[in-house]
DNA sequence: TCCTTGTATTGATGTTCATCGAAGCACCAT
DNA sequence: ATGGTGCTTCGATGAACATCAATACAAGGA
């Protein structure tokens, strides 16, 4: 059934290493958070700026109020956005460390010698 | 709410640029190909050898064939991996550049212009 | 030419998801 | 208090998705 495979060479990788049932049920939801075009704008426009208010989200969309924030919310529980009421507005910055490791993984590990 | 993260005023991002419909569009297919847990699975152990035979790759998980053969027509067609029959078996390989533009998407640092 | 093995497609089913309107909560000003 | 504004939660709905069994296709061997 399996027939023998090379594994010696150094190889680009998700980080090169296979990663484990657990280490996927933990990962794939950060990447399922940013897989929806809406939410991949949101992260992008909180991560250009050290924070920012829904009030200033929204009017780059035609969505409605809890479709927003509903994909807020996706973004939060995901890991990749930090959110905090101050007074009567809602601010929400990027969670720098969620990105970069995610970067990390994506990177190949040994960049091809040109 | 947790406490709100200082950030200096060079600020991280999504490629520090705010990503407009069409290339939301166009990428968030790719973070959502990776968002399941079977196909980050799958990418990672297709991506940590040059390439991979479809039976080998059948043994890692408790599911179907149909189903492994369905995750990797998504993987395809966002454009992350690619394959081909050769013979009896059919092969596939990791598309190291799409990985690299996703990774660079997320990096911290401005890359420099390109 | 058949049979076997490996992989893909089809069709069906239960679940998850994106979206909205309505309602609720939090804060502020009067 | 009372009302108003900003955001979230709730409930519902139609679409998309993950999964499998059955079927089909492709290639090699008897």
């Amino acid at each position: 059934m399996e027939l023998p495979t090379i594994q010696s060479d150094a190889c680009c990788s998700l980080a090169g290493t296979v990663i484990d049932e657990a280490a996927a049920a933990r990962i794939a939801p950060m990447f399922k958070a940013l897989g929806d075009p809406v939410r991949l704008r949101l992260a992008a426009l909180i991560a250009s700026q050290p924070e920012v208010c829904v009030c200033d989200l929204q009017g780059h969309f035609t969505l409605s109020g809890p479709t927003i924030s509903h994909h807020l919310k996706v973004l939060r529980e995901a890991g990749l956005i930090g959110g905090e009421r101050r007074g009567t507005w809602v601010f929400y910055w990027i969670n720098p460390d969620a990105l970069q490791s995610l970067s990390a993984l994506l990177q190949p590990t040994v960049p091809a010698a040109s």
